[in-house]
RNA sequence: GCCCGAGUGGCGGAAUUGGUAGACGCGUUGGACUUAAAAUCCAAUUGGUAUCUAAAUACCAGUGCCGGUUCGAGUCCGGCCUCGGGUACCA
């Protein structure tokens, strides 16, 4: 017996691989070059799970796909292995995260091997490794050379439970992102980039790369570009123009319509503007708007609240003195921290209007049916003075160029993006190449670096509330080897995104001392062309290493602009549906009233306790509905599928195939083990159409003859489709037109080699371990790796009769077929179509108004 | 609320530019092989109606809902509904 053993043809073939290094990068560079690079993971304790696959899938079949369409392929792995969950099980158990990571990375390595990924392992790159952080840390001293990284005093995300900062960006709804821990502002001494001076050309490059367009939507709003003005409003009763109060507005054409200002609880203004029967109440507000989180100052505030400051303030447009309050609705941290505010074309305006009877003018005219409160659309200023009439960008255009003329504004342009958060009071981190001397920073040398990280006892900060690495005292107290002064380490970490920022360079050249990337291999590889991962990084990560980028591209490092060219999301893998009913009190009840009762005992259902009746699926015999629903994979779910599991099963190339098979690479969609089934049985077809599986060796329908025209036609179809669906990514209908391919020839007396050999080669990039495997038994030595891609030829699909349906009146009623030489002859195809008898008796019942002929397509007859 | 994306059989999904809706796979049903089972192979499988049964054929309806454009709409346009993702006092 010698039938389909994929594990044992998995592993002589990883072996394989492994000991020809057959997916070395190539040295040379006379063959174009594509660049395909996977996100690369953080390897986690629990090992690898099924979503991880999908994308590595995905790179893994263009990059085979690529080498054999005669391309230098760079195909690289390594691990972004900073992060807390090490920390933090080191803080549990005392364990060093370096050898935790060591060991996860282990795994991580051998399950994405057991998968048959052609990645060059000699390129493997560690986030951790003295040698890697190295370069980041280099990388830092250009941005503090460059004067975009500083140290500031800012009000922080401080998460007392993670005892760490975290960047706005790590914080979710007033919570952490790990963990989901309350988060709370807080001064901090920490260091910051300077992203914000890169918002314009962040946001330009976005235009030419080739990007999902949600990924770049939401990318420009979270830069936040908006044009507006800034104008300053003089303090009633005072002659200092200094102490002005300045604020950003998108409309400074209803500025006549500026009725009060707002003040943002943590201006500087505040104490300066407030009169002396208002401090108390001043006082108090802002003292309560400090300890709310941002979670109460958001979500759970959806009243406005605010305190008058008793002080006025100008308005520079009609010189009518406006009261000036103070309220958290305003943030400091956006625009200037005031607004002039503008009631009647501002809906928070509006609302607080409502609330502390405050006045409110209109200054653009809506629309006779307006029945809503502030309108904020397009109209003809009133109320304006010398604006009236016109409409709103005209009068944008006036007040900014009057109000520049008076030197009371000027127009202006402004962020929502914000410096980024770049330390963290963590471990398991890069540590800064700073030193602090006389109490300033001072960063060190280039050959100072790496600055390791010192070996403590304890991963906890200090009692003092220092970051962990202040236990290294000894590490910490330093000299400063230009001047020889006492000196003191930085004892903050960089955070994860660091080390992720520019690791797709380092893949280009590991082994490089000069600097972080070789600028010849650079200049070769660059840029990415395709980079496959999650789309939850379609912010963070993806933004912060364009920043880096474009930094570096300053610097003359790097040769292109933008580092990814092209970008796509691998969807999310879901759990098996789940069927789930409803009890109360041991009786069913619908999904929907469900929802709303106490007591409700959840029930999961198997599949045949189950029906679907019209848009619903129900309690078998019932009128019951149930939920049918697929969840995210999670621990407490207990859905979590295990690719070790499935490749024990089924093996590697079907566990490839099924993740491909699911459905379009960027969709979610749920999983179903039992359809690896279908996958499994398609590679024993494939197995059995050219092995025997008594002997073990070729069958002898396995021939050296010429292959038949219906075979050529056959092959050269599933070509010409296996090749167009890898180049848009639709691997699903490409193992589609595969299985059409095998049980087409499972039916065929005979199989010419040459047929089979292509085949195979169409299927290696997919299921590379069988398709290496059949190939040998097709009688060749070396790797099916680098040879050719089957080439598509036209000719074969060409077939002697061309089949047209006939419709009438857009309705198919039958079909023709002709022979080539008419198929463009309109007379003869319509004269064939009206032939047909089921067609004829439409023809006969009416008259004929109007022929539609589709060369090669269809007939279609209009009868009235 | 705002910005994206998606709704097609029992299920995952297919339909390159408007041109035969449901490819391929799962599941289900029937059959072949087998002492039996597994495996494998063959056939059927959107719903409905009609022709005596079957085979077969024909017709009607059908791609979330309502309307439109067109000889022809899953595909284009307008208005909704539902689900998923992102974001949220950003002036």
């Amino acid at each position: 017996m010698s039938s389909y053993n994929p594990e044992k043809i998995e592993s002589k073939w990883q072996q394989y691989w492994q000991s020809e290094k057959t997916f070395k990068t190539p040295e040379s560079r006379d063959k174009p070059k594509y660049y395909v690079l996977d996100m690369f993971p953080y390897p986690s304790g629990s090992g690898l799970h099924v979503g991880h696959p999908e994308g590595y899938t995905a790179t893994d079949i263009l990059a085979r796909y690529k080498r054999m369409k005669g391309f230098n392929v760079l195909h690289p792995i390594g691990w972004d292995a900073f992060g807390l969950p090490a920390e933090q099980y080191a803080v549990k158990t005392g364990t060093h995260p370096r050898d935790t990571t060591k060991r996860n990375i282990n795994r991580f390595r051998e399950q994405l091997q057991s998968l048959g990924f052609s990645y060059d392992w000699n390129r493997e790159i560690n986030t951790t490794d003295p040698d890697y952080y190295k370069w980041t840390q280099w990388i830092f001293l250009k941005l503090y050379e460059k004067g975009l990284a500083y140290e500031d005093d800012v009000p922080v995300n401080w998460c007392p439970e993670l005892g760490t900062v975290l960047a706005n960006e790590e914080v979710i709804d007033g919570r952490s992102e790990v963990g989901g821990f309350p988060v709370v502002k807080k001064p901090m001494r920490q260091w910051v980039l300077k992203i914000t001076e890169y918002a314009d050309r962040l946001l330009e490059g976005l235009e030419d790369l080739d990007w999902p367009q949600s990924t770049k939507d939401m990318q420009r709003n979270w830069i936040g570009k908006s044009i507006g003005a800034e104008i300053d409003f003089e303090l009633a009763g005072e002659t200092d123009s200094s102490a002005a109060i300045k604020v950003f507005t998108t409309r400074p054409d209803t500025i006549f319509g500026a009725t009060y200002m707002v003040l943002a609880p943590e201006h500087d203004l505040v104490d300066h503007i407030t009169t002396v029967d208002q401090r108390e109440a001043v006082e108090r507000y802002r003292e309560e708007a400090a300890q709310k989180s941002d979670l109460e100052r958001t979500e759970l505030s959806k009243e406005k609240t605010g305190v008058f400051t008793g002080g006025y303030a100008v308005n520079p447009a009609n010189g009518e003195e406006i009261p000036v309050w103070v309220a958290d609705y305003v943030l400091a941290t956006y625009g200037t921290g005031a607004i002039m505010a503008v009631p009647g074309q501002d809906e928070r305006d509006w609302e607080f209007a409502e609330k502390f009877d405050l006045p409110i003018v209109r200054t653009v005219q809506p629309p006779e049916d307006f029945e809503g409160k502030a309108y904020t659309k397009e109209g003809k200023t009133i109320n304006s003075g010398f604006l009236n009439g016109l409409n709103v960008e005209e009068a944008k255009q006036k007040i900014i160029a009057w109000l520049e003329e008076q030197e009371a504004g000027k127009k202006a342009i402004n962020y929502k993006l914000r410096d980024w958060l770049f330390s963290r009071q963590r471990y398991w981190g890069e540590p800064f190449p700073i030193i602090h001397v006389d109490g300033e920073p001072k960063p060190l040398d280039e050959d100072q670096l790496p600055v390791t990280l010192p070996e403590v006892e304890d991963f906890e900060p200090t009692e003092e509330g220092d970051p962990p690495l202040a236990r290294a005292e000894d590490w910490v107290k330093t000299t400063d080897p230009e001047t020889g002064k006492p000196a003191v380490r930085e004892t903050n970490t960089m955070p994860q995104w660091a080390g992720s920022c520019w690791y797709y360079l380092r893949f280009m050249s590991p082994e490089f001392e000069e600097g972080p990337v070789d600028p010849k291999a650079e200049s070769y590889w660059s840029p990415v062309d395709m980079y496959v991962g999650g789309a939850e990084h379609s912010v963070l990560h993806l933004l912060y290493a364009r920043f880096w980028h474009k930094v570096l591209y300053d610097c003359g490092l790097v040769s292109t602009s933008e580092p990814f060219q092209r970008l796509v999301h691998q969807g999310m893998i879901l759990g098996e549906m789940e069927y789930t009913g409803y009890k109360k009190e041991g009786k069913w009840v619908s999904a929907g009233e469900a929802e709303e009762m106490d007591d409700v005992e959840r029930l999961n259902l198997d599949e045949d306790q189950v029906e679907k009746k019209e848009d619903y699926f129900v309690v078998r015999g019932t009128d019951i509905k149930i939920d049918a629903k697929a969840h995210k994979m999670s621990k407490s779910r207990g859905n979590v599928v295990n690719p070790d599991d499935v490749i024990d099963r089924y093996g590697a190339d079907s566990m490839r195939l099924y993740e491909m098979f699911m459905g379009p690479l960027e969709q979610v969609k749920p999983w179903s083990t039992k359809d690896v089934d279908g996958v499994y049985r398609f590679l024993n077809r494939v197995w059995r159409l050219m092995i025997d599986e008594d002997s073990g060796e070729l069958k002898d329908s396995v021939t050296d003859g010429d292959p038949s025209r219906e075979q050529l036609k056959v092959l050269h179809e599933c070509i010409r489709k296996v090749t167009g669906d890898i180049d848009d990514l639709s691997f699903n209908t490409a193992i589609s037109a595969m299985m059409i391919f095998v049980n087409d020839a499972n039916k065929w007396e005979s199989h010419p080699k040459p047929v089979l050999e292509r085949f195979v080669k169409l299927l290696s990039p997919f299921a590379p371990h069988i398709a290496e495997e059949l190939w040998q038994r097709l009688g060749h030595e070396e790797s099916i790796a680098y040879t050719e891609w089957p080439e598509f030829k036209e000719e074969y699909l060409i077939s002697d009769t061309q089949m047209y349906p006939i419709q009438v009146n857009g309705k198919v009623r039958g079909e023709i077929h002709v022979p080539r030489e008419k198929a463009g002859d309109k007379e003869y195809v319509l004269a064939e179509a009206k032939a047909v008898e089921n067609v004829a008796k439409y023809l006969d019942d009416g008259n004929l108004v109007k022929e539609i002929f589709v060369p090669e397509r269809i007939v279609n007859l209009v009868v009235k």
